[in-house]
Parts: structure tokens; C-alpha cells; sequence
DNA sequence: CGGTACGTTGAGTCATATCAACCATAGTGG
DNA sequence: CCACTATGGTTGATATGACTCAACGTACCG
């Protein structure tokens, strides 16, 4: 540990460890965002944003995890995305010129920057090499928001989850002893697959049962990835 | 009718007719996008590209109905969304420089026209309005996405079938009869509302049952419009 | 006239949601 | 320090929405 692990990160070394966005700035649109900016700490069930809000700015994560969610007609979350290190949200809202049509609230406690609509703006409008690498982005995001509606319409919930369990190893990884770096709620588990929290227990013992994963509260070992390929017919990535 | 309903349109006339992308662009812009694009006519039936398809360009929707759907695991379509005059379609893949994630499948015989990538990325780098446009509407689509992630998680059929009719009610709107104006099979509806097609006729009769709808073959008619929206639980509108 | 695609209905099944009870853990306040 | 409460996890019993399968009707088309 250092004695000072508190000052505000910087942008441009930040882009470059989390392979951020902001890469395809310049130096002085870098220099321009860092002075701009707005550093922000939360914890663990903090909220940053919620449905409704009118957003003055967007958020990019320097470390720890943000679920994006939407709440359903009944109060049920429905977790949309992950935000890790180097990634941005609420860009959408600030883009689209709508109010928050997600919340998003704390996994893992958090270091994230707060930069206000006007920069992101300024910046589309004179970098268009940053405008088209957003352009990008939304648009990967929105093929994978696709597979996701083709997934929880045809898929079983059986299938769904062990699809999630590999996204999330994809996402976040696994450490040495292969068990998810990323470590959720049963609850939260449900509600990124669609389906009730008890199912997910249900099916999660039926897995470890089966040997493809072991669980020890709520870390989970993966332990037969190819297995669950399987279950969960993913189709071959483009 | 005129005699020669045949020649290309032109998009200066288009983009203001159906309010599409092309009005933010110069007229210089335009008449390049003129020059250099391709005009097409497809029937019914026909397909534009399909998933897994490398695209050079994409369509702008001058007449007609596109439907853009992705094929499940077992060969299921999933409909995505609909594409009518003044929309753009396939932008998705040439921007995020993947293969196409989804097919494109004619619904109303229409016609488009085909733009060469490298027009949209040049006008993307020469004309910043036109690429803030762009990220508006993609971020719009990420948006309705997300919405409709939650909705197949967590609605009924039954909320979400009455859900799509509503929303096909404002995409294509009604004749003087309150018919849909746009004519689906059974199959196609089941594969918006993310179902089997016997499901849709049970639904579909149900709703008739309570004087909802009347169902002429395939031209629906809605008889009760609030009833429907109370069936489907839509929250308010940002 | 037979063929093909679409629509409809009924019956049976199964996956998943719901409801309820219970346990474990940790934090809180008296 | 202990009861108290909240939160999360687990399991069982039961209900049911929705899918599947199968049969049949209907309409259009060459």
C-alpha cells in the first residue's frame, strides 16, 4: 500500500493501463478532460445515477465494478451491463439527450471520473477519429444487446445461465484458483439472467452437482468451462 | 399514378420527405451521397444480407418495410426491429467493423438505397453534426434495447404481446378503420414478442374475446387502445 | 386439383415462478 | 454481551404459463 493512494489519477495514464476510450484523444484534449474533470469515490451500494435523472455529464471508471440496471414494472432489477476499469456510462443519456433510462449502482467499490456532457460533446464535434471510436462503441454495444434479446427470448433459463458464468469470465476473469474475480449476489445472478432468484440456486447446485463449478459462498470455482459451452449453445463469436 | 414511378430518388427530396439521417448533411454532401449510391428494389420475401454477412455499405430505406431479425440457436428468427422510410439500416456492422449480427428480410416490397462504407466514414470525419446525429440515433436504439432486454425478462407473453401491438400502433400508425397499418404473419408477431406462434393466436384471441382488437386475417384492428395498454404494463415514456 | 404456407384448436407436459419455511451471518442498539 | 433485525442463501411443495405436438381448416397459386 502506498501512503498516497489518493490523488486523482490521470487520464492519460489511466487510458493507457485500462485501454480507455480516451486513447484516441491528443495531448491537450487529455490535458482538457483532466481539468475538467470531476474525480468521485463510492462504495459498495452507492448509487450514481438512477432512472429519470437528467444527467449533466458521463462517468469513466478508474477502478472497482458498476451494474447498470433497469427497473421493471414490479421493482425488479434488470441488470443491463457491467462497467469496469476504462469504461464509460451514462454516455448514452448525455448522447441521446434523454433522461437515465438505467441506474447504476456500486459492485465493487469504485474511483470513477465525472466529466460534464459539454467536454464529451466538444470533443465528438472536434476529434472525429474520438467520434467515430464512440460510434463504435455504442454500436458493439448494441450488437451485444441484440444477442442478448435473442438469448433470454429462445434460451432456457438452464441455457442463459451458464452463458452468463462464461461472460463473466470473459469479462472479469478468474484468479489462480479459477473462481470468478467478479463475486455477485444470488439475487444480482437472477437478475442479469431473468429469472427468480431461487432458480438460480436451483440450477447453480445442479452445476456444482454436475462438476462444472463449485461454490463456496458466493465465490464461484469454475471448474469445466468447456461443459458449460455446452449447456449454454453459444453460438461461435463473429 | 405517374408514368414513370421508376426513376432513383433523390436524397436531398428523401431526407426531407421522411425526416432521415441525410438532412443534417451539406448539399454538397448530399449530392455525393447521390452520386455515389446505389438505388435497389427488393420484393417481398427477398433478403438484403444476412448474419454472419461481411457488408460494404448500408441501406437507406426509401419505401417499404425491412424487417431486421437474428436466427437463434435452432434456427429461430428474433425480431429485432423494423426499418421504414427514412431509416437506415446494416450501419451497425459497418461502423463496429464486424460481420452483420443480423439479416435484414423484406416485409412491403421496398425500395433503398445502398451507401458504400467509405462515404458514411468520410461524412462521419468531414461533418461532426452528422456524426453527433448518428450517435444520437444509435444511442437511441441502445436505449429501446435495453427497455426491451427488461421487458422479455420480465413481462408475460400476454403484457408483451399487447405491449408490441401498441408499439406497432405508433411505428406504423392505423388506417381510418383503426387497422394496423403494417400486416404481420402470426409467426413474425410471435418472433417480436419473443414466443411460440400458437401462443400469439391464443393471446390474440383472448384479446378479441374482450373486445380489444378484431382480427381480420392478418389485418388487425384495435378497438381499445387503452385497454391494451393496461394489459401491458408500458411505463411512461421519458 | 394438389401443393404449400399460414392459421387455429385441443391436449398433455414441463420448466420455471411463486410461496413458505428455515438457516446463517453480520451489524445494531440497549 | 445478548437479543434483535436485516440480508442473503437454501430447500421443498405447489401452481401455472407457455411450449410442444398433432390434427385439421383455409386460402391462395401454379
Amino acid at each position: 500500500m502506498k501512503q498516497h493512494d489518493f490523488h486523482v489519477p490521470l487520464c492519460e495514464k489511466c487510458a493507457l493501463e485500462t485501454g480507455s476510450l480516451f486513447r484516441s484523444l491528443t495531448p491537450d484534449e487529455v490535458e482538457m478532460v483532466n481539468f475538467e474533470k470531476d474525480f468521485r469515490q463510492y462504495k459498495r451500494g452507492d448509487i450514481l445515477y438512477q432512472e429519470g435523472n437528467r444527467i449533466s455529464g458521463f462517468y469513466c471508471i478508474h477502478s472497482g465494478i458498476i451494474k447498470v440496471y433497469k427497473t421493471g414494472f414490479d421493482g425488479k432489477e434488470q441488470i443491463i451491463r457491467f462497467a469496469k476499469p476504462g469504461e464509460i456510462i451514462a454516455y448514452r443519456s448525455v448522447l441521446s439527450n434523454e433522461v437515465a433510462c438505467t441506474s447504476a449502482k456500486v459492485i465493487e467499490d469504485c474511483q470513477v471520473c465525472f466529466i460534464p456532457s459539454e467536454i464529451l460533446i466538444s470533443l465528438i464535434k472536434t476529434n472525429s477519429s474520438f467520434a467515430l471510436d464512440l460510434l463504435k462503441l455504442a454500436c458493439h454495444e448494441l450488437g451485444e444487446a441484440n444477442s442478448f434479446i435473442t438469448d433470454i427470448a429462445q434460451k432456457t433459463v438452464r441455457e442463459r445461465l451458464a452463458e452468463i458464468l462464461l461472460l463473466l469470465v470473459n469479462d472479469f476473469g478468474l484468479d489462480e484458483e479459477n473462481y470468478l474475480k467478479i463475486s455477485l449476489t444470488r439475487e444480482e445472478l437472477a437478475n442479469i439472467v431473468g429469472t427468480a432468484t431461487e432458480s438460480v440456486i436451483r440450477l447453480l447446485s445442479e452445476f456444482k452437482a454436475d462438476r462444472l463449478v463449485e461454490l463456496n459462498g458466493r465465490k464461484i470455482r469454475i471448474l469445466n468451462q468447456k461443459g458449460l459451452e455446452k449447456i449454454s449453445n453459444v453460438m461461435e463469436r463473429n
